[in-house]
DNA sequence: CGAAGCCTTGATAGCGGTCAATGTTTGTGG
DNA sequence: CCACAAACATTGACCGCTATCAAGGCTTCG
């Protein structure tokens, strides 16, 4: 592979042009700890002639289910939504993937991808071929813990959104939603460099509390909702009512806005926090 | 810890006496890749004075919701269920651990553990410490590449799961969870060196088939079912009743016979094969 | 301005939950 | 060996949450 030559694996896909190459100390967003943790020796070896940064227009697929598997990706910004069809139609979206999570590896070598991924905004991604990813794991320890921490935490997701589906009916279910992503957008909005995907307007309601109550822009419709929480659109619109009128929260037009933090809490059963960026220590040469 | 000393965690957990220890390449099951890849220098870290296994009664907590993580467990023998409880006290069996699985990797440090986990049947376990499996992993990086491995595996089952309960009805749930059972199981049972866990029979039915239908026992009631599927015991029974009288399969008494396995597949629409002990290829010092 | 996609709302129906009673199995102690 | 209890399985009656169907409104975009 040639420095200069543009990547293009899917005709949607304009490759951005082979400039100054994109470093991952220069990632827009730090979420995952494998954007911490590859240190320059890594980030030669994975992207041999600088890592570049490929951009998909928002309804672009990114591998589907069945494929064989081929690339892991690092989501730099937007959003994108894995899913699984149904011969009835049906689907029901796995996970929304964000600025610095890891895809590509909902699959293995005997069954190929066992989902599909779509972009549901536009997306800039680092696009690294499976086997080099493998092997510059396999040859540093650091980069395969970084990897296995990465994976646990979406297990501990998938096992969380499992348990809201199972158990819950539809508030809890939107509610542990809304809450997750919530919270994940404003953890991507407080690391330091940042580009700002929210908005926050520091809206004061009618609750009496001294602070201001802030917007996010979640970049997601009704429908989505209802895939990945198995309800039907039409139920999602009722039971967001629903909340509007408990003042529990409002969503319209992707602004979500929390009226009653500790009540949805208590509703969604969420399991405790997360920290995104927090899991592992930053490599020393992120630090300075 | 001197040899010696049995380990007693948990009152109902009668150790093993610290006879011969259990070496790693005498598992009783391989379905771990863990087991595969532990090299004699891994194993000498893990359990610098021999492994030992531990042995703890069905219905024993191994951990619950809430608690700081402690351990890792590798299951030697027995089945085990994670699950998470909620307010209105229904819980959701989040997977059913078999011989050779990973547990104990369910929390982070900031939230503790996630789920609880309980005995279903008697079971034998090792037990590591997290910070020296971590230290382990860390020095190795194939330990580590096969540490996420398994977590891999993990997240693929759980996304099938969530498949299942988040758009499946009642039949397509317990279908897709009984199927992926059964292959579990019998893919148990056809290691080389593992214990008969499993009833085969040989039972030739109605179907014009000329292979015998094995049946396999599960050591699962229809309450398991019903938590680990989203539905209530009752229903279970009869949607049981219902696939029985479609000549899908047959389950009483934890005795599993599939009859029609084209079909149930069809209904479960599990995602395809994922070979339980041929993902990566066996250390050296395991194929002697 | 028309079309497409999404949101909203109402009416109706069905899957699966709840409640309750009974049967079956297993294990324990007399 | 029997009595009894506990846990699980089974069945029926009834009900509610959520799906389905349908129609209309709102935005966005070409």
């Amino acid at each position: 592979m040639d420095g200069s030559t543009p990547i293009s694996f899917m005709p949607s896909c304009p490759a951005v042009p082979a400039g100054a190459p994109i470093a991952c100390d220069r990632c827009p967003t730090r979420a995952a700890s494998l954007c911490r943790l590859l240190d320059r020796r890594d980030l030669e070896r994975l992207f041999p002639h600088g890592p570049r940064v490929q951009l998909c227009r928002a309804g672009t697929m990114l591998f589907r289910q069945g494929e064989p598997v081929q690339s892991v990706f690092i989501l730099k910004s937007g959003w994108i939504a894995t899913y699984k069809l149904f011969e009835n139609g049906q689907r029901q979206i796995i996970r929304f993937a964000l600025p610095g999570d890891l895809l590509g590896f909902e699959g293995s070598e005997a069954a190929g991808m066992t989902c599909s991924a779509e972009a549901i905004t536009d997306v800039a991604l680092c696009r690294i071929r499976h086997s080099l990813f493998f092997r510059v794991c396999t040859a540093s320890p650091q980069l395969a813990m970084s990897y296995a921490g990465t994976l646990t935490r979406e297990v501990l997701s998938a096992w969380n959104h499992l348990g809201a589906v199972g158990q819950q009916p539809a508030l809890g279910r939107v509610a542990n939603l809304l809450l997750d992503l919530h919270r994940r957008v404003t953890a991507l909005e407080a690391l330091p460099d940042s580009a700002p995907h929210g908005v926050h307007d520091g809206i004061r309601d009618g609750i009496m509390d001294d602070i201001a109550v802030p917007a996010v822009h979640l970049p997601i419709s009704q429908i989505h909702i209802a895939d990945a929480t198995g309800l039907t659109s039409v139920h999602v619109c009722r039971t967001l009512k629903q909340m509007r009128a408990m003042d529990l929260l409002d969503f319209q037009k992707g602004r979500l806005v929390l009226l009653d933090p500790d009540r949805l809490a208590e509703i969604a059963q969420l399991d405790p926090d997360r920290p995104v960026g927090a899991l592992p220590p930053p490599a020393p040469w992120a630090v300075a």
